[in-house]
DNA sequence: GACGTCATGTGGTCATTACCAGTTAGTATA
DNA sequence: TATACTAACTGGTAATGACCACATGACGTC
């Protein structure tokens, strides 16, 4: 990897930038509530203008990695901030962070009828438009962790076997592949639910144990939703996280 | 509120315009999913170059009032996302928008040794720092919806006492006024705990109920943490809601 | 020593100009 | 008719120059 910008390089100069200051925050070249260089020292050093420079710092502070100070300068934020933060996970990926190897049992995949919370979230209005139900549970090393249940809302008359679910561990590299539904954004809600006799078993945990229920709505690239998805997790064995900002602006 | 730019105001003419535009979308003049007019047709509508324009659709792109497709236009998000979206909130305002009325019932206000997992938090080395500690039941319309046991890292000998806190409902106005501490980021964690028999009298529930833990720790304006929270939700009365991107940068 | 002033450095805002890169629809061509 | 091209849009990237607002430390004054 280079520390200098390629003006050939079809990825922008913005983001050519904000990789090497990220990869000196990350390398621990620049040290936590440190300035780093002014916008105006970091013009000759990379041979950009200062309107690409604010670009690439732009990113790093909207990602977590930079902070800025009116009339005194740009700075390392601490670290602990800076890892997958308000970021969009799969499963799959959720567990590979907490350093479990993520698995799945394919209970059902199906063509159902939409209900109406789901016409609701998913923004359906014909009145033919079927779903496609995929129920899983989820494991973390081997043990239960939670059970997934999507609702994909895929292009008219397109569906997924069984088969095609089994073979790809995660669905969003497979939406991506099959239908270039790449997800950008979701709205979820957490709350805590009893667990039902069918759910204890299948989590292999007691009857009326505590559960965190989320519900996802997951959207394309164009803002138009394409998935709904209720995960009921193991109380005693997950925590959510989360990072909230204010936005000052007005 | 008016619809032209005043050149002269000390508040942006981005955030000026981004206001405009905001206002036309709230209001219905533009519609889910149409296009706004393009940036080089905003020119001479508002007198603004296109960078200004620019950094205002920025703004409402972030807020998720607006998306935009390269080589297509810029369109207006579907209404239902707009709200409310990954701000962070006080239990008042948390209420407030729930359309209930918030109240609270003292228990403690104290000076308190740091824990270990406090002092981690707060980012404390000092062996001599104390922490006040705020330990509150929060009522929605009357009814007790949570605990909240506040931590807060005060300037050096600083401290509060119950009638400042008993008279500011919100500790955020209080930290903002007295010690110029903002609060603009916070680092939050969600998991699900059974209810002691002192959280189960408090909350008036049974023992043993499933409530939903968070814990927060809130940053100021210089990204110091100021504020270790942790608050404890009825299960059956609290639904939490995020907002979730996927960063498709890089 | 305490206080105010001011030069200088920082990020914040804005205009202007240029060109690149997708999208779309009309048009010429096979 | 079907295909390919092209013009005219859209947003995306980039450079440059100017000025403003805030923070800080050096310096002079009281």
């Amino acid at each position: 990897m280079s520390s200098i910008i390629n003006p050939f390089n079809v990825v922008p100069k913005y983001h050519q930038l904000a990789a090497i200051l990220k990869r000196k925050i990350d390398e621990g070249d620049w040290k936590t509530h440190t300035p780093i260089p002014s916008e105006r020292q970091l013009e000759p050093l990379y041979n950009v203008s200062r309107a690409t420079i604010r670009q690439a710092i732009d990113l790093l502070v909207r990602q977590g990695y930079l902070y800025r100070e009116h009339g005194r300068g740009t700075f390392v934020s601490p670290q602990k901030l800076q890892k997958g933060i308000q970021e969009l996970t799969s499963f799959s990926e959720d567990m590979l962070s907490r350093g479990m190897k993520p698995g799945q049992i394919i209970l059902e995949v199906a063509e159902v009828e939409p209900t109406d919370q789901m016409r609701q979230r998913l923004e359906i209005t014909s009145n033919t438009q079927k779903l496609t139900k995929i129920d899983r549970v989820r494991t973390g090393d081997g043990t239960p962790m939670g059970i997934q249940t999507s609702y994909l809302l895929l292009p008219q008359g397109q569906s997924l076997t069984r088969e095609e679910v089994e073979v790809n561990g995660s669905i969003y590299s497979l939406m991506s592949e099959k239908f270039h539904l790449i997800p950008t954004e979701a709205d979820e809600t957490l709350e805590v639910v009893l667990a039902t006799p069918r759910e204890a078993e299948l989590l292999d945990i007691a009857e009326s144990s505590p559960l965190l229920l989320t519900e996802r709505t997951t959207y394309s690239q164009n803002r138009r939703p394409f998935e709904f998805v209720k995960i009921l997790y193991r109380g005693d064995r997950y925590k959510y996280f989360a990072r909230l900002t204010r936005l000052i602006s007005q």
